[in-house]
RNA sequence: GGCCCGUUGGUCAAGCGGUUAAGACACCGCCCUUUCACGGCGGUAACACGAGUUCGAGUCUCGUACGGGUCACCA
């Protein structure tokens, strides 16, 4: 192996939306290239007329953004093999077909679609039968004068195989009989991605090729446009293909009918981009010589190698990213926490609500920003009342005995002036060691009357002090009077 | 269907001929405790199957099964 420089890509298609496998596609070839100092570039291949997507470049610029990949040469940012757009560099695309047709690598095919469908089997399958392949020069030139329209043909070798070394999946071969004479520029003048990715990774000086393994039998037919241009083939670099398990079990591709797969997706859902890259990171790749699961990404471009990358399938768990998110979330300065979580509890809860304390109760206790509003119903409004919720086995509470349990102790509460957790535990303590009751029978029968729920962020203090003292007395008043 | 790739607990995943087969998520139990959560401790659970090669195989070879990918004027 060479010691170049290395030069990696990430070549999305502009759909709209990023798919998490292509973000984690991205993701690898980012870290392949800056794990060695080498270079990332982005490239938008939007070849497909009939698939352009209004603003679908912005999000893939975007994502790139908030994940913190920086490519070093792009659309925007610029760079000396521009442009990056495909749409940009017809010419470019035309003038290498030509090449290919002058040296009898390719060819002038005038096939109708409609031909090309009658050669399908009736589950679509089957390819083009080479009908254009020998066609005489004075044919072509007649066609041509006529205006037929017409697609330019890569001529594969009928016999042989092209085998390639991938670095995660090792010599692959295919006997060039199943390679079809796949077309390199299509009628409306644009050519498709099996012709033009090639003369652009080797223009741009791509030294590895990163993308999903749904590529890796055709690879052969890409290492063959290499060797007919006369070009060094670059290396490559298959990636297991990232699943996702629907509600009867059954996996399959990730894809939309899975739930949450883009990453804006994940993102307005109150994930972190650096939960979700810590995630997709080891989704298909593990970690030499430690059992760490944290990674930042510049630790990522620390520790990655190709060595790591794993040959199988990876099924997407929304739990164990919710299981990230909470640990990163856990790990926000109050600072970082309160910014993202302020705003939300701000716009939920009334006017008396303590949100700051009710924020510090919250941050160990959602795995995801959009958990919040689920957590704190009973806090924006009196939910209705279950008088078992006063029945508890290990405090022996019941109803009764919390209803005594509030009458006296409210008058302790009204004398307290400094609402605050630690004096309210402290008074209702001493009132629970003079009455001689345990203490967890009166926070217990007060936590309940206060929050009108079984399970809270917090104890019956806590939440006192969040409520405020008003909003905490009327509620206890109100549940004795219910009782 | 042809071709190609894959297969370690429910999920991610270490392992690269000799291990009591790591670790993480999830799950369960215990502890902590004013409920829950956090935290701490512990537990259940895996080499798809069958032949070889070898003193010895999760690790190598072949076959079978299962899963996936691909055979487009989509990328």
């Amino acid at each position: 192996m060479t010691n170049k420089t290395i030069v990696t890509r990430f070549a999305p298609s502009p759909t709209g939306f990023m798919h998490i496998g292509n973000l984690r596609t991205a993701l690898y070839a980012y870290l392949l290239s800056k794990s060695q100092g080498g270079k990332f570039l982005l490239r938008i291949e939007d070849t497909d007329q009939v698939r352009l997507v209004e603003g679908a470049t912005d999000v893939i610029i975007k994502t790139l953004e908030m994940t913190g990949m920086d490519y070093d040469e792009g659309p925007i940012v610029g760079g000396d093999h521009g442009p990056y757009i495909q749409s940009e560099r017809l010419p470019i695309y035309k003038e290498y077909a030509q090449k290919l047709v002058e040296s009898g690598h390719a060819y002038y095919c005038f096939c109708t679609s409609e031909r090309l469908e009658s050669l399908k089997d009736e589950n679509g399958i089957g390819g083009y039968d080479n009908h254009c392949r020998d066609l005489s020069k004075e044919e072509i030139e007649e066609n041509l004068a006529k205006g037929i329209p017409y697609v330019i043909r890569q001529k594969m070798p009928l016999s042989g195989a092209t085998s390639y070394v991938d670095h995660v999946y090792g010599e692959v071969s295919i006997d060039n009989a199943e390679l079809r004479d796949q077309i390199m520029i299509k009628a409306d003048g644009y050519p498709t991605y099996n012709f033009c990715h090639v003369v652009d990774d080797y223009l741009m000086g791509v030294t590895h090729v990163v993308r999903g393994n749904e590529y890796l039998t055709s690879t052969p037919k890409y290492c063959l446009l290499y060797d007919a241009f006369g070009w060094e083939r670059p290396e490559y670099v298959h990636l297991p293909l990232l699943m996702g398990k629907d509600a009867e079990g059954n996996i399959s591709k990730l894809s939309k009918r899975h739930g949450a797969v883009s990453f804006q997706d994940l993102v307005d859902k109150g994930y972190l981009p650096e939960a979700i890259i810590n995630y997709i990171a080891l989704l298909g790749w593990s970690p030499k010589e430690t059992n760490e699961e944290f990674f930042s990404l510049d630790d990522l471009k620390k520790v990655f190698s190709m060595e790591g990358l794993s040959k199988s399938p990876a099924v997407f768990d929304y739990e164990k990213l919710r299981w990230f998110n909470s640990e990163y979330i856990k790990k926000m300065s109050d600072e970082d926490y309160e910014e993202k979580a302020m705003p939300i509890l701000a716009e939920l809860c009334p006017d008396y609500v303590n949100t700051k304390k009710l924020g510090a109760l919250l941050h160990t206790r959602i795995a995801a920003f959009s958990d919040i509003r689920d957590q704190i119903g009973f806090v924006i409004e009196r939910l209705p009342m279950k008088d078992d919720l006063y029945t508890n086995k290990k405090n022996k509470t019941t109803p009764e005995i919390c209803k005594v349990i509030l009458e006296e102790t409210l008058p302790v509460l009204e004398e307290i002036d400094n609402w605050c957790n630690d004096v309210l535990f402290e008074k209702l303590k001493a009132f629970a060691e003079n009455t001689e009751r345990k203490a967890g029978a009166v926070m217990w029968a007060i936590r309940v009357a206060v929050a009108r729920q079984g399970i809270t962020p917090g104890g019956a203090t806590e939440l006192m002090e969040v409520f405020g003292k008003c909003e905490s007395i009327a509620r206890i008043k109100l549940a004795i009077e219910e009782l």
